[in-house]
RNA sequence: GGCGCGGUAGCUCAGCUGGUUAGAGCGUAGGAUUCAUAAUCCUAAGGUCGGGAGUUCAAGCCUCCCCCGCGCUACCA
């Protein structure tokens, strides 16, 4: 991969209808921003593109809950994304955005291309249609009860509540939220991808890297999640998936496509268009080309993005790109896990989140502390965890303890001794050090120690191991601090000079060697590293390739002579407050949004019934004889009740709050009349009553004493 | 239930195609040192590698069964 003339690198769009937090940039955003960042400075020709996701249902549903258009939604976090992005330093060639005209016409193109190819198949359906509003309704458009838990307030895609993903034809007692009126199927056509026919070839390209006898990847540096997941659906079989929808927001279908009125591209057709969109824009501001940077075999495409996307751009993107024909398919696509925070899931709706744009007013200049805490516990391989208690022990020891103290009092000791400039020395004049405890070690030799742990560190930044190349540049620091200690020049500066000459030249060149390698990693130290060295801190541009040629050679990186300016601290410890601080903020927010979330979901009122409805209802006391769990299902549990004048069996589906032995010889209230119904081959005559809190724990209602089965209740 | 990814020292995690006494960082204990933001350096203690069976001369790494976590998916009138 690393012989490729040039990279293409994208990062997954982020939607904009909410900020940026934490595990957006653990999953995405700083993994790709190290990568580019390494290879601009290994002299590689690198394009790095992201832009805002701005259309879909979702964004014009927040819009009318807010009281604002699209348009001041899609806005506002556009701008939003760019500063936050641009302040934790993620270092895009171009953050574009889909609402673009540039995108919309490319995104057309595309769909046109593929139009006339005949690779679409045009499709008739039955969608929801609001006949007072005159449209079709888009999934999030339509809410009803959940056909699974009876939440009432379910999306047409999703339940909120038990997290089922549905469809709208699921949903029972349907309605608008347009019009609030209920909506009526009516015929609809759109235009398909046929993935079926692609799940040949999708599955040898992505398990072997070899698509019509190219070899075009190598599947053994594809992360083992993403090949599972991809596997998992090519072998339970891919469908043909709508590419159009019945939106009002979005990129028009061609105009000169017959039936395209109304109609708008999908985010499949849309979203990721936006990374040649991107590139498009950059290459037109720059007074580059874009093609070949998305259609030469000699580029090398990475898509950095969270496990949810992985399906989207293993799958149906590159579906969509060889489909058009003249595009290349991704090289590999690193998708990292998730992150957890403080032991739950990050969650933006519960507000369980560490927002970047609030860390970075709340802790102002420390934009590479929460970096290294986010490298270092990157969810490469599994989901992993962010503390603040964690983040602080992280600063304090390794940034604060290890790298800024060595720099620190490296600098120290150049005032000190040399005023300030490099110390010349004597080549012969031999030292300490840790690459050879047991002997004496000479300058040339030893910096070539140095040389081989920058070239491991390329190994682990190509192999999209950043936590091991992070742990490396470390070690460097390590490295120096072990110098220091092993020749104690604060000991023999009067008895050997000649000495404390070569281990503090060597000692500042392991500092420019930190100041040039932390870069991709903790960019704003970086910055202040080159500045008190006085070393050159402008584009990343081969200064890798630079100080590797040198090392390589036994040279120094900054000659004897150069004059450097007053120690730093490179960061400064966090304190307790600061930890405690974040935590109580943390847990308000999760509290103040419990409140709401209990306040808002009181189920509505049912309208109004008669007695007579009521009475029709043969509720009775009952008593569990027999529970046992069924067969291949989580959730059911197979009951046989005694109802007094007869046992029947009931299937519930409350195996996840009740284990069977806990609950025979309880008291339940029982639907008795209920029409039977099968569930899973067993016929399950009635239902128990139960009662159900906000967070879907279960009761069971029953007589408050011992009371005899079979009794009405009324 | 099906599929995928994980389950390694108190904590966070490495362990390449199976090969000698299983590693790192943090934490803990002891020692050295004072240039440095009470920082640094050295040493030590600490692990039935989720459990069980099997293949092999040899298994943390392979096979089978089971348990646990996460994700997708099915059943939950």
């Amino acid at each position: 991969m690393f012989d490729k003339k040039r990279f293409m690198v994208t990062a997954a769009l982020p939607y904009a209808n909410g900020p940026i937090h934490i595990g957006h940039l653990a999953g995405a955003y700083l993994a790709a921003d190290i990568f580019v960042r390494f290879l601009r400075m290994m002299g590689k020709d690198v394009v790095f593109v992201c832009g805002s996701d701005e259309h879909g249902a979702a964004i014009t549903i927040k819009a009318k809950k807010e009281g604002l258009t699209p348009r001041e939604i899609i806005d506002k976090y556009h701008v939003m994304f760019e500063n936050t992005f641009k302040s934790i330093g993620i270092s895009f060639d171009i953050f574009h955005r889909t609402s673009s005209e540039l995108h919309h016409q490319t995104a057309k193109d595309f769909f046109m291309n593929l139009y006339n190819k005949g690779q679409f198949e045009e499709r008739e359906s039955e969608q929801y249609y609001d006949e007072e509003a005159h449209q079709f309704l888009a999934d999030r458009y339509i809410t009803g009860t959940c056909p699974k838990c009876g939440f009432e307030n379910a999306y047409g895609d999703q339940c909120e509540k038990c997290g089922s993903t549905l469809n709208p034809t699921d949903l029972i007692n349907p309605r608008s939220t347009l019009s609030g009126s209920t909506p009526v199927l009516r015929k609809t056509s759109h235009w398909y991808l046929p993935l079926d026919k692609y799940q040949v070839w999708l599955k040898e390209w992505i398990n072997t890297g070899k698509l019509d006898g190219a070899e075009l990847h190598d599947p053994a540096t594809w992360k083992p999640h993403v090949l599972g997941q991809c596997n998992s659906w090519l072998d339970g079989g891919l469908e043909p998936r709508a590419m159009t929808r019945d939106l009002d927001w979005g990129v028009d279908v061609p105009s000169e496509i017959p039936g395209s009125d109304g109609k708008k591209l999908y985010v499949w057709l849309d979203a990721p268009i936006g990374y040649i969109s991107a590139t498009k824009q950059w290459a037109a501001d720059h007074n580059r080309d874009w093609e070949p940077y998305w259609k030469d075999n000699d580029t090398a495409l990475i898509h950095f993005l969270g496990k949810d996307n992985i399906v989207f751009h293993c799958l149906i993107f590159p579906g969509i790109l060889h489909a058009h024909g003249e595009y290349i398919l991704p090289v590999n696509v690193p998708a990292n896990q998730f992150m957890n925070l403080e032991g739950n899931k990050i969650s933006t709706s519960r507000n369980w989140a560490v927002w970047v744009h609030e860390y970075l007013e709340e802790m102002p200049g420390k934009e590479d502390e929460l970096r290294y805490n986010l490298i270092k516990n990157m969810p490469e391989q599994k989901d992993s965890e962010f503390t603040w208690k964690g983040y602080q022990e992280v600063v304090n020891t390794e940034l604060v303890n290890n790298l800024a103290n060595f720099f620190n009092r490296v600098v120290v000791l150049t005032n000190k001794y040399y005023g300030g400039e490099i110390p010349d020395f004597d080549m012969e004049e031999s030292f300490f050090s840790s690459s050879d405890p047991d002997m004496d070690t000479y300058f040339d030799s030893d910096i070539i120690h140095l040389y081989d742990m920058l070239s491991e560190l390329h190994g682990h930044v190509m192999s999209f191991d950043f936590r091991a190349s992070l742990k490396l540049v470390m070690e460097i620091s390590t490295f120096g601090n072990q110098l220091l200690q092993l020749n104690e020049p604060w000991k023999i500066q009067k008895s050997e000079p000649e000495r404390v000459a070569v281990v503090m030249n060597f000692a500042l060149q392991i500092t420019a060697v930190l100041a040039v390698v932390t870069r991709p990693f903790l960019p704003f130290a970086s910055a202040r590293m080159h500045e008190v060295l006085g070393m050159d801190f402008s584009e990343e541009n081969g200064e890798l390739v630079d100080i590797m040629g040198k090392l390589a050679e036994g040279e120094a990186i900054l000659p004897a002579g150069h004059k450097i300016g007053e120690p730093i601290h490179l960061f400064t410890r966090i304190t307790d407050e600061q930890v405690e601080i974040q935590i109580a903020k943390l847990e308000n927010s999760k509290s103040a949004s419990t409140e709401v979330a209990l306040a808002d979901t009181f189920v509505p009122l049912k309208p109004e019934i008669s007695y007579d409805d009521f009475a029709r209802m043969d509720i009775r006391t009952g008593k569990i004889i027999k529970a046992e769990k069924m067969e291949k299902a989580d959730k059911l549990l197979v009951l046989t009740v005694d109802l007094g004048f007869e046992e029947r069996t009931i299937v519930s589906g409350i195996a996840k709050h009740f284990s069977p032995d806990d609950i025979i010889g309880k008291q339940v209230t029982v639907l008795a009349n209920l029409a039977p119904r099968k569930l899973r081959g067993v016929e399950s005559k009635g239902m128990i009553l139960m009662a159900e809190n906000a967070e879907g724990r279960l009761m069971f209602i029953n007589p408050d004493e011992d009371f005899p089965a079979g009794m009405t209740i009324q």
